[in-house]
DNA sequence: CGATAATTGAAAAACGATTTTCTTTATATG
DNA sequence: CATATAAAGAAAATCGTTTTTCAATTATCG
């Protein structure tokens, strides 16, 4: 036989306490002010009962859940979970929980996401976009983005990685300048033949960190080799081929930036196989500093994760209090972090070429 | 002027096909057979008012949210994210939600998390739980688990990582074997004087790990040296430390099991700055096969991550469609992936991929 | 001391769905 | 053809809160 326990609810405690339902509440919420002997009386009846308020129910009347949504590529891409970390410790802090999705880089995937988020009522979305702003397919997506409501009145969102447009809240971070950053550094250490595996330019970052290598090489008045910039697709894979591309071209290069870490690894092995010794002969820096650069002690351009979840979670709180506030763009700079790649012995040894 | 619009409900959908409620609430759910034309009316009127249903009212009817939540240590450390990863993904083939928390490994926030839980009104929980069951004081806490209660009726709880009791369903690994397969890959490759920098004991995983090296040692008829094991706390400096230790200890050591990967590699780092050969005068061998393994090349015992977040979500559906449902341990084997800090030359692939 | 204002408590109406109960209509059967 | 049975639609209660409305009590001040 189940016994089907009734949960207890705010008129459990009202009985309890001898007052009514919404005495109750309003000594929970504060809505009005109360004598402290039937506040006393209330909050006995409610350490009493072990009373929890119900959040859906609370959430259904005042259309506030207190859950923000968090839409991102991958949860294990490296640069998403400090990031991710950082969102749920602070909305935590504020009494918000943290709901997350992978849309695994699908556009599709983001779309069909945003739409179900339509049902969930929640009070904020942050969102790392993998839509290509410059395809004019998209034009309507980002429309409704911009626009986006959910349940009849419009939802906060905060894009983050990728500026969609002028109109979204974002939190960004200064390509043009991290690229320069990294270009800065090698030139400063005598380098002058610098090639650039890039970052995909059909992403929006990817087109900024390549204007930020064609600027240096345009401050410094060095002259732009066409075979010395290689698209590359992320993956370390690439990073090699696109490496063994330009050592195979016959170019002497002392240099090179790769558009994120994972591409610099790779293009470090296509350079050691080639029996170059990294810095000496050829310095490299990545991009991002995800945790690995720091492992093997490779160069980088630090992009300050934590910062643009916290900065990210701000605007939503910010949006969520003020829906009608003056749209917001943070960008944040990344800072440049020295290791073994471009200047030995920086810190103790810990190159690849020991394993 | 705010345009407070309504949002568009169940029986807008029901005015605009000329329907009562009830019947789109029918036709929606396939609670009660319609007929065909009524239900296309129904779903016309759907189409045209973009209506979503407002899953906040329904959980509030049903008593189901389809949310679940997911508490861990922490969301960066390399261990959490791919399980994560696994689970939000098949939650969300299932139509479910997942809202991450973050105990930072202390007990008290982890307690304070599981109480406010109860006000979420989630479906389920998949814990990873920081807290030593062999401390007397948690007794009373592991009792509430186990009979966890929400708005009533008991609330489904997998345990992850950690088997808190032999009540609770949990997917876990079997660290006693874990260690064995690493000490026995030693043994393969002819070592017999092997060390063991240790996970902290205070946990119970630490305690296997324990086990299974002096298992190890006493299958193979091998002395127990003390001197052997020592304890540290999954950094990568204790392993650093602890392998400086060993090695001014004069002990002569030709292999090494470390607790986690992390103190492997400070250990390498260790033996590497006396100047020693990994593996030839040292073989050494972590534990997780966490991602930076497979970058520095390093021999691990691989923890099944994915297969440990898929497991947990199919054992806490199965105990949401049946409470109960009988208890069921499922414990996963870790497998052995040999790389160069054991085997010379073993220059594997791109392992770089899945970065 | 009496009128006005300020507190406080109780009852009832939302919030947006589901679900039971009750009609009404269509179908099958003797 | 009448009756039993099945099918489909409508009305109303419910989930656990918040919040408005209104009534009752107490305090304030000329």
């Amino acid at each position: 036989m189940e016994k089907e326990m009734k949960p207890i609810g705010i008129k459990d405690v009202a009985k309890t306490a001898g007052v009514s339902i919404s005495t109750v509440s309003h000594v929970l919420n504060g809505t009005k002010p109360v004598s402290d002997s039937l506040r006393k009386r209330v909050m006995d009846a409610v350490e009493e009962l072990h009373y929890e308020v119900n959040m859906v129910a609370k959430g259904l009347k005042s259309g506030r859940t207190h859950n923000i949504a968090v839409v991102v590529n991958s949860l294990t891409s490296i640069f998403f979970p400090p990031l991710l970390q950082s969102i749920q410790g602070d909305a935590d802090r504020l009494g918000y929980t943290v709901t997350v999705f992978a849309t695994g880089g699908e556009l599709n995937k983001e779309q069909e996401l945003i739409q179900m988020l339509k049902s969930l009522w929640i009070d904020g979305i942050i969102l790392s976009s993998c839509a290509d702003t410059a395809d004019p397919a998209n034009v309507s997506y980002l429309e409704e983005l911009t626009d986006l409501k959910i349940n009849g009145h419009p939802i906060p969102l905060i894009c983050i990685e990728s500026e969609l447009n002028t109109r979204l809240d974002a939190v960004i971070v200064d390509d043009v300048d991290g690229i320069f950053t990294a270009f800065n550094h090698l030139y400063d250490i005598g380098r002058r033949h610098i090639a650039y595996i890039a970052a995909p330019f059909a992403y929006n970052t990817g087109k900024l960190r390549k204007e930020g290598y064609l600027a240096s090489l345009k401050k410094y008045n060095l002259p732009f080799n066409s075979r010395l910039i290689l698209e590359g697709d992320y993956t370390p894979v690439s990073g090699y081929e696109c490496m063994k591309t330009i050592l195979a071209s016959g170019e002497m290069i002392d240099g090179l930036i790769a558009g994120n870490d994972q591409m610099a690894i790779g293009a470090m092995r296509a350079a050691m196989d080639k029996g170059l010794k990294i810095p000496e002969d050829i310095a490299v820096i990545g991009y991002d500093d995800n945790f690995p650069a720091s492992l093997i002690q490779m160069s980088s351009i630090n992009i300050p994760k934590e910062e643009m979840g916290k900065m990210a979670l701000e605007l939503l709180m910010r949006r969520i209090e003020n829906p009608n506030a003056s749209r917001m763009l943070i960008r944040l700079n990344g800072d440049l972090v020295v290791r073994n790649s471009t200047v030995a012995g920086t810190k103790s040894t810990w190159d690849l070429e020991n394993w």
